[in-house]
DNA sequence: GTAAACATGTAACAGGTTACATGATTGT
DNA sequence: ACAATCATGTAACCTGTTACATGTTTAC
């Protein structure tokens, strides 16, 4: 049920329209959770409905405003403090990595260079965001400050363990080269 | 359609029934990809339909074995050399951290904290696991050693990120307690 | 004999994806 | 007038989750 926290929680941050929330979801949180439109307005109907949030009269192009109720927050708080995340991994490049046995060598590292220099390119991407966030100091963009520099430290990690994984593979192509050496 | 191709994939490398399967993904996979019996099932039946794995006779206890059937084992090359994953963010932690200002500080660190110390210890059990393959030397264990490689990295990496952060959160925190100092 | 492990499957439900459908307002 | 942007919603479909249902073989 994590999409209905972070429309919640967007919803107690910045108060709304979905539309505005789309926003968010499409920038900011579009390298933490994705979410599609359809999801979001449903999400907020069912929020609403269940007294977390509370929403204006349409405005102007049917335009409804939300705001999180004193129930919205008290559930926030709940998730955040008392529930802890149950891992789901489900990484496709690693699952790909895994079968990369079933590719001749020099496609195999094909693979792993395009991941390399995917997240070298996604390092510098953050870097810059960051940059923009570092000027700022409000209270919100501090916590998004650690999530952006946990992307940062994520991609240049994959990048360097793609670099290492295609040497342990040059290693390996030497001993078959040269069997008995 | 990630869990056909780790499905394929296993079944190429491997052969066997779905039970096997169903101990690798909880093992060996089960920090890469996770999946359900009745997913597993499923699907091994769908593959079989759609002539990209043979199946046996039911033998003893209604075992099936399944193999790769040439069609499948182009499916699955395809799939590697010539297709590449798109990203689909979901991290539940990271959604966590955005809105850990919802929280006293106090509460905000002991998250962190907790990630911390989940990540350090899943460093560790994942080093056990690498030395442990690093005593075999087959084709397949050699893409498998990148992957656990990954997943250690990937825990090192979050757990000094967590101890980064509790950092920072102490600095703004002074800020706060002696603000025009 | 009985518990554990082997082995397969399905049904109901929840969550996510794609595409369609509609209309208002603003800027050029 | 026209395009872009604002704004909301739903339907069909696919994927994933939980739970149930069933039976066999092995080891103690």
């Amino acid at each position: 049920m994590s999409l209905r926290h972070a429309v919640l929680g967007l919803i107690a941050e910045f108060r709304g329209s979905g539309y505005d929330l789309m926003k968010v979801f499409g920038k900011t949180l579009s390298h933490v959770w994705v979410a599609t439109q359809g999801q979001v307005y449903t999400e907020l109907n069912k929020l609403a409905d269940d007294g977390l949030i509370a929403v204006s009269e349409p405005g102007p192009r049917g335009r409804k405003q939300y705001t999180a109720t004193d129930a919205g927050r008290a559930e926030l708080r709940h998730w955040l403090a008392e529930t802890r995340p149950v891992p789901h991994p489900r990484s496709e490049h690693l699952l790909r990595v895994y079968f990369l046995g079933s590719l001749p060598p020099d496609q195999a590292r094909d693979y792993l260079a395009w991941l390399g220099e995917t997240h070298t390119a996604q390092a510098e991407q953050l870097r810059q965001i960051s940059d923009e966030l570092a000027g700022l100091t409000s209270d919100t963009s501090r916590y998004s400050r650690l999530v952006v520099e946990y992307g940062i430290r994520n991609a240049a990690m994959t990048a360097e363990w793609a670099a290492w994984a295609i040497t342990q593979l040059g290693e390996t192509e030497q001993h078959r080269e040269n069997p008995g050496r």
